[in-house]
DNA sequence: TGCTGTATTCGGCATTGTCGAATGACTTTC
DNA sequence: GAAAGTCATTCGACAATGCCGAATACAGCA
Protein backbone atom coordinates (compact mmCIF):
# COMPACT_ATOMS: atom_id res chain seq x y z
CA UNK A 1 0.00 0.00 0.00
CA UNK A 2 2.17 2.86 -0.92
CA UNK A 3 -0.32 5.92 -1.27
CA UNK A 4 -2.16 6.98 1.28
CA UNK A 5 -3.93 9.82 0.51
CA UNK A 6 -7.78 9.39 0.09
CA UNK A 7 -8.53 12.08 -2.29
CA UNK A 8 -6.54 11.55 -5.61
CA UNK A 9 -5.51 7.95 -4.84
CA UNK A 10 -3.76 6.36 -8.11
CA UNK A 11 -6.23 3.04 -7.85
CA UNK A 12 -5.38 0.51 -10.92
CA UNK A 13 -6.40 1.58 -14.08
CA UNK A 14 -5.36 4.28 -15.79
CA UNK A 15 -7.95 4.91 -17.86
CA UNK A 16 -10.37 4.97 -15.11
CA UNK A 17 -8.46 6.79 -12.66
CA UNK A 18 -7.84 9.36 -15.06
CA UNK A 19 -12.33 9.68 -16.04
CA UNK A 20 -12.32 10.08 -12.37
CA UNK A 21 -10.78 12.82 -11.98
CA UNK A 22 -12.19 14.19 -14.87
CA UNK A 23 -15.42 14.02 -12.86
CA UNK A 24 -14.39 15.05 -9.67
CA UNK A 25 -12.87 18.30 -11.89
CA UNK A 26 -15.85 18.68 -12.94
CA UNK A 27 -18.14 18.51 -10.04
CA UNK A 28 -15.71 20.86 -8.34
CA UNK A 29 -15.65 23.73 -10.48
CA UNK A 30 -18.36 26.23 -10.45
CA UNK A 31 -18.41 26.09 -14.36
CA UNK A 32 -18.26 24.29 -17.42
CA UNK A 33 -14.49 23.36 -18.60
CA UNK A 34 -13.35 22.87 -21.95
CA UNK A 35 -11.35 20.13 -22.88
CA UNK A 36 -7.56 22.29 -23.15
CA UNK A 37 -8.61 23.21 -19.35
CA UNK A 38 -9.12 19.99 -18.34
CA UNK A 39 -5.77 19.09 -19.94
CA UNK A 40 -4.06 21.75 -18.13
CA UNK A 41 -5.74 20.74 -14.53
CA UNK A 42 -5.12 17.09 -14.74
CA UNK A 43 -1.01 17.80 -17.17
CA UNK A 44 -2.28 15.48 -19.05
CA UNK A 45 -2.64 15.62 -23.20
CA UNK A 46 -5.41 17.10 -25.22
CA UNK A 47 -6.31 14.62 -27.06
CA UNK A 48 -6.44 12.28 -24.23
CA UNK A 49 -8.96 14.07 -22.11
CA UNK A 50 -10.48 14.84 -25.31
CA UNK A 51 -11.14 10.82 -25.68
CA UNK A 52 -11.87 10.14 -22.15
CA UNK A 53 -14.68 12.77 -22.20
CA UNK A 54 -16.31 11.36 -25.77
CA UNK A 55 -17.01 7.97 -24.10
CA UNK A 56 -18.16 9.34 -20.46
CA UNK A 57 -20.36 11.57 -22.82
CA UNK A 58 -21.33 8.22 -24.74
CA UNK A 59 -22.55 7.18 -21.40
CA UNK A 60 -24.52 9.73 -20.11
CA UNK A 61 -22.07 10.52 -17.40
CA UNK A 62 -20.34 14.40 -18.96
CA UNK A 63 -22.78 16.47 -21.43
CA UNK A 64 -21.31 18.90 -23.85
CA UNK A 65 -22.68 22.28 -24.03
CA UNK A 66 -23.75 22.94 -27.46
CA UNK A 67 -22.49 26.64 -28.15
CA UNK A 68 -19.12 26.95 -25.99
CA UNK A 69 -18.92 22.73 -26.48
CA UNK A 70 -17.07 22.87 -22.89
CA UNK A 71 -18.27 19.89 -20.95
CA UNK A 72 -20.45 19.36 -17.63
CA UNK A 73 -21.58 16.96 -15.39
CA UNK A 74 -24.35 14.34 -17.42
CA UNK A 75 -27.45 13.35 -15.98
CA UNK A 76 -26.58 9.66 -15.84
CA UNK A 77 -24.54 10.53 -12.67
CA UNK A 78 -27.96 11.45 -10.87
CA UNK A 79 -29.56 8.31 -11.99
CA UNK A 80 -26.94 6.66 -10.57
CA UNK A 81 -26.82 8.31 -7.33
CA UNK A 82 -30.24 7.35 -6.95
CA UNK A 83 -29.96 3.78 -7.54
CA UNK A 84 -27.14 4.22 -4.93
CA UNK A 85 -29.70 5.46 -2.51
CA UNK A 86 -31.99 2.62 -3.28
CA UNK A 87 -29.91 0.02 -2.44
CA UNK A 88 -28.56 1.96 0.05
CA UNK A 89 -29.61 -0.81 3.60
CA UNK A 90 -28.30 2.14 5.87
CA UNK A 91 -30.52 4.43 4.21
CA UNK A 92 -33.74 2.16 4.01
CA UNK A 93 -33.09 1.19 7.54
CA UNK A 94 -32.93 4.97 8.81
CA UNK A 95 -36.09 5.92 7.26
CA UNK A 96 -38.63 5.13 10.19
CA UNK A 97 -36.42 5.62 12.61
CA UNK A 98 -35.74 9.15 11.00
CA UNK A 99 -38.77 10.43 10.60
CA UNK A 100 -39.82 9.89 14.19
CA UNK A 101 -36.32 11.39 15.93
CA UNK A 102 -37.48 14.55 13.50
CA UNK A 103 -40.96 14.58 15.32
CA UNK A 104 -39.59 13.65 19.19
CA UNK A 105 -36.84 16.48 18.83
CA UNK A 106 -38.83 19.35 16.45
CA UNK A 107 -35.84 19.51 14.64
CA UNK A 108 -33.96 18.10 10.43
CA UNK A 109 -32.69 14.86 10.89
CA UNK A 110 -29.97 13.76 8.79
CA UNK A 111 -27.95 10.20 8.01
CA UNK A 112 -24.51 9.94 6.80
CA UNK A 113 -21.94 7.82 5.60
CA UNK A 114 -18.28 8.29 5.24
CA UNK A 115 -16.94 8.63 1.90
CA UNK A 116 -13.17 10.18 2.20
CA UNK A 117 -12.70 13.14 4.21
CA UNK A 118 -16.11 14.25 3.88
CA UNK A 119 -19.95 12.44 5.34
CA UNK A 120 -22.17 12.05 2.61
CA UNK A 121 -25.96 13.00 3.32
CA UNK A 122 -27.93 10.08 2.51
CA UNK A 123 -31.27 10.75 4.56
CA UNK A 124 -32.56 13.95 5.54
CA UNK A 125 -35.82 14.57 6.87
CA UNK A 126 -37.00 18.17 7.04
CA UNK A 127 -37.81 19.84 10.33
CA UNK A 128 -41.10 19.22 11.10
CA UNK A 129 -42.56 23.03 10.89
CA UNK A 130 -43.12 23.49 6.88
CA UNK A 131 -40.78 26.41 5.93
CA UNK A 132 -39.00 26.13 2.86
CA UNK A 133 -35.94 24.21 3.64
CA UNK A 134 -33.60 22.65 0.95
CA UNK A 135 -32.79 18.69 0.52
CA UNK A 136 -29.90 18.10 1.36
CA UNK A 137 -29.20 14.37 0.46
CA UNK A 138 -26.04 13.83 -1.36
CA UNK A 139 -24.33 16.98 -0.06
CA UNK A 140 -20.94 17.10 1.44
CA UNK A 141 -20.49 17.56 5.33
CA UNK A 142 -16.53 18.00 6.74
CA UNK A 143 -16.18 15.12 9.08
CA UNK A 144 -14.28 17.24 11.29
CA UNK A 145 -16.84 19.88 11.97
CA UNK A 146 -20.04 18.00 12.08
CA UNK A 147 -21.91 15.65 14.53
CA UNK A 148 -21.87 12.93 12.52
CA UNK A 149 -18.80 12.94 11.64
CA UNK A 150 -17.41 13.00 14.74
CA UNK A 151 -19.78 10.23 16.06
CA UNK A 152 -18.59 7.95 13.16
CA UNK A 153 -14.76 8.68 13.46
CA UNK A 154 -15.16 8.20 17.12
CA UNK A 155 -15.56 4.71 16.59
CA UNK A 156 -13.07 4.25 13.62
CA UNK A 157 -10.16 2.22 13.49
CA UNK A 158 -6.93 4.19 13.84
CA UNK A 159 -5.90 3.89 11.02
CA UNK A 160 -8.74 5.86 9.57
CA UNK A 161 -8.60 8.76 12.06
CA UNK A 162 -4.73 9.13 11.28
CA UNK A 163 -5.50 9.47 7.86
CA UNK A 164 -7.66 12.36 7.89
CA UNK A 165 -6.52 13.73 11.07
CA UNK A 166 -2.84 14.24 9.25
CA UNK A 167 -4.12 16.77 6.96
CA UNK A 168 -4.49 20.20 7.75
CA UNK A 169 -8.09 20.16 8.78
CA UNK A 170 -9.73 23.52 6.99
CA UNK A 171 -11.29 26.04 9.86
CA UNK A 172 -14.55 26.66 8.92
CA UNK A 173 -15.47 29.22 12.10
CA UNK A 174 -13.85 30.27 14.69
CA UNK A 175 -14.83 27.51 16.56
CA UNK A 176 -13.67 24.79 14.23
CA UNK A 177 -12.05 22.11 15.98
CA UNK A 178 -7.76 21.11 14.99
CA UNK A 179 -6.78 17.87 14.96
CA UNK A 180 -5.62 17.97 18.26
CA UNK A 181 -8.71 19.25 20.17
CA UNK A 182 -10.91 17.02 17.43
CA UNK A 183 -9.07 13.79 19.16
CA UNK A 184 -9.09 14.75 22.14
CA UNK A 185 -13.28 14.60 21.92
CA UNK A 186 -13.26 10.87 21.00
CA UNK A 187 -13.14 9.15 24.78
CA UNK A 188 -15.89 11.14 25.58
CA UNK A 189 -18.39 10.35 22.22
CA UNK A 190 -17.08 6.74 23.32
CA UNK A 191 -18.12 7.16 27.00
CA UNK A 192 -21.29 9.04 25.90
CA UNK A 193 -22.27 7.49 22.87
CA UNK A 194 -22.62 10.91 20.58
CA UNK A 195 -21.43 13.52 19.01
CA UNK A 196 -22.12 17.22 19.52
CA UNK A 197 -20.60 20.37 16.94
CA UNK A 198 -21.67 23.93 18.20
CA UNK A 199 -21.12 26.66 15.57
CA UNK A 200 -18.07 24.49 14.28
CA UNK A 201 -19.37 24.08 10.21
CA UNK A 202 -21.57 27.20 10.42
CA UNK A 203 -22.19 29.98 12.57
CA UNK A 204 -25.40 29.70 14.36
CA UNK A 205 -25.94 26.22 13.67
CA UNK A 206 -25.23 23.04 15.54
CA UNK A 207 -25.88 19.48 15.34
CA UNK A 208 -25.97 15.99 17.73
CA UNK A 209 -25.64 12.63 16.21
CA UNK A 210 -24.77 9.24 17.34
CA UNK A 211 -23.01 6.34 15.62
CA UNK A 212 -24.88 3.58 13.61
CA UNK A 213 -22.91 -0.10 13.87
CA UNK A 214 -23.17 -2.97 11.62
CA UNK A 215 -23.33 -6.44 12.50
CA UNK A 216 -19.93 -6.48 12.98
CA UNK A 217 -19.91 -3.87 15.41
CA UNK A 218 -18.00 -1.00 12.65
CA UNK A 219 -19.30 2.29 12.72
CA UNK A 220 -21.05 2.35 9.14
CA UNK A 221 -22.86 5.98 9.53
CA UNK A 222 -24.33 8.30 11.92
CA UNK A 223 -28.03 9.71 12.75
CA UNK A 224 -28.48 12.72 14.11
CA UNK A 225 -30.56 16.11 14.21
CA UNK A 226 -29.46 19.35 13.08
CA UNK A 227 -30.78 23.19 14.17
CA UNK A 228 -30.29 26.72 15.37
CA UNK A 229 -27.53 26.61 18.04
CA UNK A 230 -29.94 28.48 20.28
CA UNK A 231 -32.88 26.06 19.83
CA UNK A 232 -31.00 23.16 19.92
CA UNK A 233 -28.13 23.60 22.70
CA UNK A 234 -30.22 24.04 25.46
CA UNK A 235 -32.50 20.79 24.66
CA UNK A 236 -29.12 18.95 24.71
CA UNK A 237 -28.05 20.26 28.01
CA UNK A 238 -31.36 19.26 28.76
CA UNK A 239 -30.84 15.90 27.91
CA UNK A 240 -33.68 15.20 26.04
CA UNK A 241 -32.51 15.50 22.88
CA UNK A 242 -29.25 13.17 23.18
CA UNK A 243 -31.44 10.88 24.63
CA UNK A 244 -33.62 11.14 21.30
CA UNK A 245 -30.97 11.06 19.26
CA UNK A 246 -29.04 7.59 20.82
CA UNK A 247 -32.04 6.01 20.62
CA UNK A 248 -32.35 6.36 17.27
CA UNK A 249 -29.03 5.30 16.66
CA UNK A 250 -29.36 2.24 18.48
CA UNK A 251 -32.72 2.00 16.65
CA UNK A 252 -30.94 1.51 13.01
CA UNK A 253 -28.19 -0.15 14.53
CA UNK A 254 -30.04 -2.77 15.96
CA UNK A 255 -32.04 -3.16 12.45
CA UNK A 256 -28.60 -3.74 10.70
CA UNK A 257 -27.99 -6.47 13.65
CA UNK A 258 -25.52 -4.99 15.50
CA UNK A 259 -25.83 -6.53 18.95
CA UNK A 260 -23.53 -4.50 20.96
CA UNK A 261 -22.96 -0.78 21.95
CA UNK A 262 -20.56 1.81 23.60
CA UNK A 263 -21.23 0.93 27.08
CA UNK A 264 -23.46 -2.06 26.31
CA UNK A 265 -21.73 -5.78 26.38
CA UNK A 266 -24.81 -6.67 24.32
CA UNK A 267 -28.62 -5.37 23.38
CA UNK B 1 -21.09 6.88 -36.44
CA UNK B 2 -21.10 2.81 -36.47
CA UNK B 3 -23.48 2.86 -33.77
CA UNK B 4 -26.99 4.26 -32.95
CA UNK B 5 -27.94 2.26 -29.72
CA UNK B 6 -28.23 4.48 -26.55
CA UNK B 7 -28.58 1.44 -23.93
CA UNK B 8 -25.37 -0.10 -24.27
CA UNK B 9 -23.72 1.58 -26.48
CA UNK B 10 -19.47 1.52 -26.71
CA UNK B 11 -18.48 4.63 -26.69
CA UNK B 12 -14.35 4.24 -26.96
CA UNK B 13 -12.06 3.77 -24.33
CA UNK B 14 -12.82 -0.28 -23.64
CA UNK B 15 -12.18 -0.16 -19.57
CA UNK B 16 -14.81 2.78 -19.20
CA UNK B 17 -17.33 1.16 -21.18
CA UNK B 18 -16.47 -1.86 -19.19
CA UNK B 19 -16.62 -0.01 -15.91
CA UNK B 20 -19.46 1.51 -16.81
CA UNK B 21 -21.65 -1.05 -17.61
CA UNK B 22 -20.40 -2.45 -14.50
CA UNK B 23 -22.17 0.36 -12.77
CA UNK B 24 -24.97 0.11 -14.84
CA UNK B 25 -25.25 -3.43 -13.84
CA UNK B 26 -25.15 -2.98 -10.32
CA UNK B 27 -27.79 0.29 -10.32
CA UNK B 28 -30.07 -2.13 -12.03
CA UNK B 29 -30.20 -5.46 -9.61
CA UNK B 30 -31.76 -5.43 -6.42
CA UNK B 31 -28.70 -7.09 -4.63
CA UNK B 32 -24.83 -7.13 -4.36
CA UNK B 33 -23.18 -8.98 -6.65
CA UNK B 34 -20.15 -11.38 -6.97
CA UNK B 35 -16.90 -10.42 -8.93
CA UNK B 36 -18.01 -13.87 -10.76
CA UNK B 37 -21.51 -13.41 -10.88
CA UNK B 38 -20.65 -9.70 -12.43
CA UNK B 39 -18.10 -11.18 -15.27
CA UNK B 40 -21.01 -13.56 -16.43
CA UNK B 41 -23.51 -10.77 -17.28
CA UNK B 42 -20.91 -9.08 -18.86
CA UNK B 43 -18.85 -11.89 -20.49
CA UNK B 44 -15.47 -11.13 -19.29
CA UNK B 45 -12.59 -12.70 -17.21
CA UNK B 46 -12.98 -12.68 -13.98
CA UNK B 47 -9.69 -10.95 -13.17
CA UNK B 48 -10.76 -8.22 -15.59
CA UNK B 49 -13.79 -7.47 -13.66
CA UNK B 50 -11.78 -7.53 -10.41
CA UNK B 51 -9.47 -5.09 -11.70
CA UNK B 52 -12.40 -2.58 -12.32
CA UNK B 53 -14.09 -3.12 -9.39
CA UNK B 54 -10.97 -1.97 -7.54
CA UNK B 55 -9.87 0.75 -9.26
CA UNK B 56 -14.04 2.19 -8.87
CA UNK B 57 -13.52 1.17 -5.42
CA UNK B 58 -10.65 3.31 -4.49
CA UNK B 59 -12.36 6.42 -6.10
CA UNK B 60 -15.76 5.74 -4.29
CA UNK B 61 -18.07 4.69 -7.17
CA UNK B 62 -18.74 0.73 -5.31
CA UNK B 63 -17.91 -0.43 -2.51
CA UNK B 64 -17.37 -4.03 -1.26
CA UNK B 65 -19.53 -5.60 1.15
CA UNK B 66 -17.54 -6.38 4.02
CA UNK B 67 -18.35 -10.30 5.29
CA UNK B 68 -20.10 -11.12 1.54
CA UNK B 69 -17.32 -10.25 -0.76
CA UNK B 70 -19.96 -8.91 -2.93
CA UNK B 71 -19.80 -5.20 -4.47
CA UNK B 72 -22.59 -2.34 -4.49
CA UNK B 73 -22.56 1.07 -5.89
CA UNK B 74 -20.85 3.68 -3.36
CA UNK B 75 -21.21 6.95 -1.90
CA UNK B 76 -19.31 8.40 -4.43
CA UNK B 77 -21.99 8.45 -6.80
CA UNK B 78 -24.51 10.36 -4.83
CA UNK B 79 -21.79 13.22 -4.29
CA UNK B 80 -21.37 13.41 -8.04
CA UNK B 81 -25.17 13.33 -8.60
CA UNK B 82 -25.87 15.94 -6.11
CA UNK B 83 -22.70 18.21 -7.95
CA UNK B 84 -24.62 17.19 -11.19
CA UNK B 85 -27.87 19.02 -9.65
CA UNK B 86 -26.09 21.95 -8.52
CA UNK B 87 -24.48 22.97 -11.32
CA UNK B 88 -27.60 22.28 -13.76
CA UNK B 89 -28.62 25.46 -15.15
CA UNK B 90 -32.08 24.24 -16.31
CA UNK B 91 -32.56 22.82 -12.18
CA UNK B 92 -31.78 26.21 -10.67
CA UNK B 93 -33.74 28.57 -13.45
CA UNK B 94 -36.37 26.34 -12.87
CA UNK B 95 -37.06 26.19 -8.92
CA UNK B 96 -38.90 29.56 -8.47
CA UNK B 97 -41.25 28.69 -11.25
CA UNK B 98 -41.81 25.08 -10.10
CA UNK B 99 -42.52 26.27 -6.95
CA UNK B 100 -45.14 28.59 -8.51
CA UNK B 101 -46.56 26.22 -10.62
CA UNK B 102 -47.18 23.78 -7.95
CA UNK B 103 -49.09 26.74 -5.28
CA UNK B 104 -51.30 27.41 -8.51
CA UNK B 105 -52.35 23.75 -9.79
CA UNK B 106 -52.34 22.52 -6.51
CA UNK B 107 -50.32 19.66 -7.29
CA UNK B 108 -47.30 18.25 -7.51
CA UNK B 109 -44.34 19.51 -10.12
CA UNK B 110 -41.62 18.04 -11.99
CA UNK B 111 -38.93 19.23 -13.90
CA UNK B 112 -37.21 16.50 -16.42
CA UNK B 113 -34.34 16.09 -19.11
CA UNK B 114 -34.02 13.05 -21.25
CA UNK B 115 -31.43 10.93 -21.18
CA UNK B 116 -31.13 7.76 -23.17
CA UNK B 117 -34.82 6.31 -23.65
CA UNK B 118 -35.94 7.82 -19.80
CA UNK B 119 -36.65 11.38 -18.36
CA UNK B 120 -34.64 11.58 -14.93
CA UNK B 121 -36.45 13.86 -12.93
CA UNK B 122 -33.72 16.94 -11.69
CA UNK B 123 -36.48 18.87 -9.48
CA UNK B 124 -39.30 17.83 -8.08
CA UNK B 125 -41.60 20.26 -5.68
CA UNK B 126 -44.67 18.18 -3.39
CA UNK B 127 -48.27 18.76 -3.61
CA UNK B 128 -48.62 22.26 -1.43
CA UNK B 129 -50.70 19.63 1.00
CA UNK B 130 -48.62 18.25 3.51
CA UNK B 131 -49.20 14.30 3.63
CA UNK B 132 -45.73 12.22 3.09
CA UNK B 133 -44.99 11.99 -0.78
CA UNK B 134 -41.07 10.69 -1.81
CA UNK B 135 -38.98 12.61 -3.69
CA UNK B 136 -38.40 11.68 -6.76
CA UNK B 137 -35.15 14.01 -7.92
CA UNK B 138 -32.82 11.35 -10.19
CA UNK B 139 -35.60 8.98 -10.91
CA UNK B 140 -36.33 8.15 -14.32
CA UNK B 141 -39.71 8.04 -16.39
CA UNK B 142 -40.49 6.48 -19.49
CA UNK B 143 -40.06 9.34 -22.12
CA UNK B 144 -43.56 7.38 -23.81
CA UNK B 145 -45.82 7.01 -21.23
CA UNK B 146 -45.12 10.48 -19.54
CA UNK B 147 -45.71 13.90 -20.36
CA UNK B 148 -42.41 15.52 -19.64
CA UNK B 149 -41.14 13.16 -22.14
CA UNK B 150 -43.71 13.62 -24.72
CA UNK B 151 -43.31 17.31 -24.20
CA UNK B 152 -39.19 16.68 -25.10
CA UNK B 153 -40.20 14.44 -27.54
CA UNK B 154 -42.66 16.45 -29.49
CA UNK B 155 -39.87 18.80 -30.48
CA UNK B 156 -37.18 16.86 -30.78
CA UNK B 157 -35.11 16.31 -33.76
CA UNK B 158 -36.54 13.35 -36.20
CA UNK B 159 -33.37 11.17 -35.70
CA UNK B 160 -33.97 11.41 -31.78
CA UNK B 161 -37.37 10.10 -32.03
CA UNK B 162 -36.67 7.64 -34.62
CA UNK B 163 -33.99 5.81 -32.04
CA UNK B 164 -36.93 6.13 -29.71
CA UNK B 165 -39.82 4.91 -31.40
CA UNK B 166 -37.82 2.01 -33.27
CA UNK B 167 -37.58 -0.15 -30.34
CA UNK B 168 -40.53 -1.90 -28.70
CA UNK B 169 -42.12 0.72 -26.07
CA UNK B 170 -42.95 -1.33 -22.53
CA UNK B 171 -46.58 -1.50 -21.94
CA UNK B 172 -46.79 -0.33 -18.77
CA UNK B 173 -50.13 -0.02 -18.48
CA UNK B 174 -54.12 -0.94 -20.38
CA UNK B 175 -53.18 2.63 -21.72
CA UNK B 176 -49.74 2.85 -22.44
CA UNK B 177 -49.15 4.26 -26.27
CA UNK B 178 -47.51 2.39 -29.07
CA UNK B 179 -45.24 4.38 -31.49
CA UNK B 180 -47.77 4.69 -33.80
CA UNK B 181 -50.07 6.52 -31.51
CA UNK B 182 -47.38 8.14 -29.70
CA UNK B 183 -45.70 9.70 -32.91
CA UNK B 184 -49.34 10.70 -33.97
CA UNK B 185 -49.96 12.25 -30.92
CA UNK B 186 -47.29 14.48 -31.40
CA UNK B 187 -48.74 17.42 -33.99
CA UNK B 188 -51.44 18.43 -31.62
CA UNK B 189 -48.25 18.41 -28.96
CA UNK B 190 -46.72 21.04 -31.26
CA UNK B 191 -49.75 23.06 -31.21
CA UNK B 192 -51.17 23.16 -27.84
CA UNK B 193 -48.03 23.74 -26.51
CA UNK B 194 -47.88 20.98 -24.33
CA UNK B 195 -48.49 17.09 -23.83
CA UNK B 196 -51.10 15.18 -22.04
CA UNK B 197 -50.58 11.87 -19.97
CA UNK B 198 -53.57 9.74 -18.54
CA UNK B 199 -53.21 6.28 -16.67
CA UNK B 200 -50.36 5.49 -19.29
CA UNK B 201 -47.22 4.77 -16.64
CA UNK B 202 -49.19 4.08 -13.43
CA UNK B 203 -53.04 3.61 -13.23
CA UNK B 204 -54.55 5.86 -11.52
CA UNK B 205 -51.53 8.57 -12.07
CA UNK B 206 -51.54 11.52 -14.55
CA UNK B 207 -49.52 14.41 -16.21
CA UNK B 208 -49.31 17.44 -18.01
CA UNK B 209 -46.11 18.78 -19.08
CA UNK B 210 -44.58 21.98 -21.28
CA UNK B 211 -41.40 21.66 -23.45
CA UNK B 212 -38.23 24.11 -22.03
CA UNK B 213 -36.76 25.23 -24.91
CA UNK B 214 -32.92 26.93 -24.47
CA UNK B 215 -31.53 29.87 -26.54
CA UNK B 216 -30.92 27.67 -29.58
CA UNK B 217 -34.74 26.63 -29.69
CA UNK B 218 -34.04 23.74 -28.51
CA UNK B 219 -36.13 21.25 -26.53
CA UNK B 220 -34.01 20.79 -23.42
CA UNK B 221 -36.30 19.55 -20.83
CA UNK B 222 -40.35 19.86 -19.70
CA UNK B 223 -41.93 20.93 -16.81
CA UNK B 224 -45.32 19.22 -15.53
CA UNK B 225 -47.71 18.64 -13.14
CA UNK B 226 -48.49 15.25 -11.58
CA UNK B 227 -51.32 13.86 -9.75
CA UNK B 228 -54.13 11.48 -9.32
CA UNK B 229 -56.41 11.10 -12.77
CA UNK B 230 -59.54 11.85 -11.34
CA UNK B 231 -58.11 15.40 -9.95
CA UNK B 232 -56.37 16.36 -12.71
CA UNK B 233 -58.03 15.32 -15.65
CA UNK B 234 -60.94 18.01 -15.06
CA UNK B 235 -59.09 20.56 -14.69
CA UNK B 236 -56.69 20.21 -17.45
CA UNK B 237 -60.25 19.98 -19.46
CA UNK B 238 -61.48 23.59 -17.78
CA UNK B 239 -58.24 24.90 -19.29
CA UNK B 240 -56.76 27.08 -16.13
CA UNK B 241 -54.32 23.77 -15.71
CA UNK B 242 -52.83 23.32 -19.23
CA UNK B 243 -52.21 27.21 -18.85
CA UNK B 244 -50.97 27.20 -15.75
CA UNK B 245 -47.97 24.50 -17.15
CA UNK B 246 -47.87 26.33 -20.31
CA UNK B 247 -46.94 29.40 -18.31
CA UNK B 248 -44.34 27.62 -16.10
CA UNK B 249 -42.52 26.00 -19.30
CA UNK B 250 -42.59 29.65 -21.11
CA UNK B 251 -41.23 31.41 -17.90
CA UNK B 252 -38.37 29.02 -17.83
CA UNK B 253 -37.58 28.62 -21.51
CA UNK B 254 -37.05 32.68 -21.05
CA UNK B 255 -34.56 32.48 -18.56
CA UNK B 256 -32.73 30.52 -20.45
CA UNK B 257 -33.00 32.77 -23.32
CA UNK B 258 -35.44 30.71 -25.71
CA UNK B 259 -36.90 33.57 -27.86
CA UNK B 260 -39.10 31.62 -29.86
CA UNK B 261 -42.43 29.22 -28.94
CA UNK B 262 -44.71 27.20 -30.39
CA UNK B 263 -47.15 29.40 -32.73
CA UNK B 264 -45.48 32.05 -31.14
CA UNK B 265 -42.54 33.99 -34.11
CA UNK B 266 -40.83 35.51 -31.16
CA UNK B 267 -41.28 36.12 -27.66
C1' DT C 1 -7.03 37.78 -44.80
C1' DG C 2 -4.20 36.00 -41.61
C1' DC C 3 -3.86 35.09 -36.62
C1' DT C 4 -4.81 32.70 -32.21
C1' DG C 5 -7.65 30.35 -29.63
C1' DT C 6 -10.37 26.37 -29.55
C1' DA C 7 -12.09 21.08 -30.43
C1' DT C 8 -11.19 17.15 -33.13
C1' DT C 9 -8.96 13.35 -36.10
C1' DC C 10 -5.11 10.35 -37.28
C1' DG C 11 -1.77 6.74 -36.58
C1' DG C 12 2.55 4.57 -34.88
C1' DC C 13 4.70 3.15 -30.76
C1' DA C 14 5.01 1.40 -26.04
C1' DT C 15 2.45 1.35 -22.20
C1' DT C 16 -1.29 -0.76 -20.24
C1' DG C 17 -4.97 -3.65 -19.37
C1' DT C 18 -6.29 -8.24 -20.23
C1' DC C 19 -7.09 -13.01 -19.13
C1' DG C 20 -5.21 -18.08 -18.36
C1' DA C 21 -3.50 -20.30 -14.73
C1' DA C 22 -2.31 -20.67 -9.93
C1' DT C 23 -3.30 -19.48 -5.02
C1' DG C 24 -5.76 -18.94 -0.89
C1' DA C 25 -9.78 -18.61 1.95
C1' DC C 26 -14.33 -20.61 2.93
C1' DT C 27 -18.39 -23.73 2.61
C1' DT C 28 -20.61 -27.68 1.54
C1' DT C 29 -20.74 -32.54 0.94
C1' DC C 30 -20.28 -37.20 1.95
C1' DG D 1 -12.89 -34.60 8.80
C1' DA D 2 -10.97 -35.09 4.28
C1' DA D 3 -12.34 -33.93 -0.30
C1' DA D 4 -14.59 -31.32 -3.68
C1' DG D 5 -16.97 -27.58 -4.54
C1' DT D 6 -17.53 -22.38 -4.07
C1' DC D 7 -15.67 -17.84 -4.48
C1' DA D 8 -12.23 -13.61 -4.48
C1' DT D 9 -7.75 -12.52 -5.31
C1' DT D 10 -2.70 -12.56 -7.18
C1' DC D 11 0.70 -13.30 -10.80
C1' DG D 12 2.77 -12.61 -15.18
C1' DA D 13 3.47 -12.75 -20.22
C1' DC D 14 1.58 -11.35 -24.38
C1' DA D 15 -0.64 -8.17 -27.42
C1' DA D 16 -4.30 -5.39 -27.67
C1' DT D 17 -5.19 -0.99 -26.22
C1' DG D 18 -5.18 3.67 -25.18
C1' DC D 19 -1.83 7.42 -25.39
C1' DC D 20 -0.10 11.62 -27.23
C1' DG D 21 2.72 14.30 -31.08
C1' DA D 22 1.55 16.16 -35.09
C1' DA D 23 -1.80 17.50 -38.40
C1' DT D 24 -6.59 19.23 -39.37
C1' DA D 25 -10.78 21.83 -38.89
C1' DC D 26 -13.25 25.49 -37.24
C1' DA D 27 -14.30 29.44 -34.74
C1' DG D 28 -13.81 34.38 -33.26
C1' DC D 29 -11.15 38.40 -33.82
C1' DA D 30 -8.07 42.11 -35.72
Amino acid sequence: MPNTAHSTRRGGIQSIDRAARILKTLASGPRRLGVTELAQRLELAVPTVHGLLQTLQAHGFVEQDRDSDKYQLGAGLLQLGNSYLDLNELRGRSIVHAERLAMRADAAVRVGVMHGPSVIVVHHVFRPDATLQILEVGAQLPVHASALGKAILAFSPDEVVDDLTSEDLPRLTGRTLGARELRAEFPGVRERGFARERDEAVLGESSVAGPIFDHLGHAVGAIGVVGDTERLIPRTIAKGLAAAVTEAARGVSRELGARSWPGTPAA
